[in-house]
DNA sequence: TTCGTTGCGTAACGCTATAACGTCGGATAT
DNA sequence: ATATCCGACGTTATAGCGTTACGCAACGAA
């Protein structure tokens, strides 16, 4: 599950450039960051993120099509966390809750549903921007 | 806010096609399903579905660039709404949690965060797909 | 060797959403 | 009534997001 996962070198790239992003990226966007450094299509930007994304090393924003990096590797389980994304200025804040994992998952068993993946995503703007 | 809004015949023809369907649809399978009524450009839905979403009459899930008709019109005050996805069957089923409503804006107001949309989907596989 | 798996590169395509234009008709004001 | 404003509409084009399909190369297991 966590072996430290060898990285191929596209996947060093994207998840770099991940890293080094201030706030989520678009596929797009980090294709044109890397596109000096050989990409040429949006399937090999798309390619390592499915990776990445099975390793847990980063997370996709799917209220924004955006992917980031993982603020907690190696921490949390994954198994549903949430983001605070703020509409201003673009930052994200990721954490996880148990209690609020609890109910979600006792509300989806009272339903016979068996969740596989739960998306949190909480639209908003963030204590700087609410500042300025 | 709630005086029964009139609908244009394009927002009732998008609502009708939603409230059909027997779970989310895109926009261009609305668009498909309402060409023989006269629809030809995307624009035309998507127009339908802003005021739509507006109105509180329909839902957007993120996760699956799908809209669904609201189960609880008038009901629920569309603070933060979860919806269960079954990813086998497409049957979508909506609820709200007060419990994670009020945890999650705890946590929100903890970092000093402004939630103005909260996004909650629960991807998985409902009973009946379960039972089969 | 042979085969299956995994990653890679390229091209083409399909799906999702918006921009930019002009038009029309109903409401309001003078 | 006439001028004006505003919201919805129709059309075309374009931008942004994601996948399919093909072939190739490397590697390890059988
Ligand atoms: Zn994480
Ligand atoms: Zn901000
Ligand atoms: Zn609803
Ligand atoms: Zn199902």
């Amino acid at each position: 599950m966590s072996a430290q996962h060898d990285l191929t070198k596209n996947q060093e790239m994207v998840l770099g450039a991940l890293s080094a992003a201030d706030g989520p990226l678009s596929a797009y966007t980090i294709l044109d960051r890397l596109r000096d450094r050989g990409f040429r299509a949006p399937l090999q930007v798309y390619r390592a993120l499915d990776k990445l994304l099975d390793y847990g090393l980063i997370h996709r924003l799917e209220s924004i099509n955006s992917f980031v990096a993982c603020a907690h590797p190696q921490c949390h389980g994954h198994g549903s966390i949430a983001f605070a994304i703020c509409e201003k200025c673009g930052q994200v804040e990721e954490f996880s809750d148990a209690m609020v994992q609890q109910h979600l998952s006792e509300r989806s068993r009272e339903r016979g549903f068996k969740p596989s993946k739960t998306v949190i995503e909480i639209r908003g703007t963030c204590a700087a921007c609410l500042a300025a």
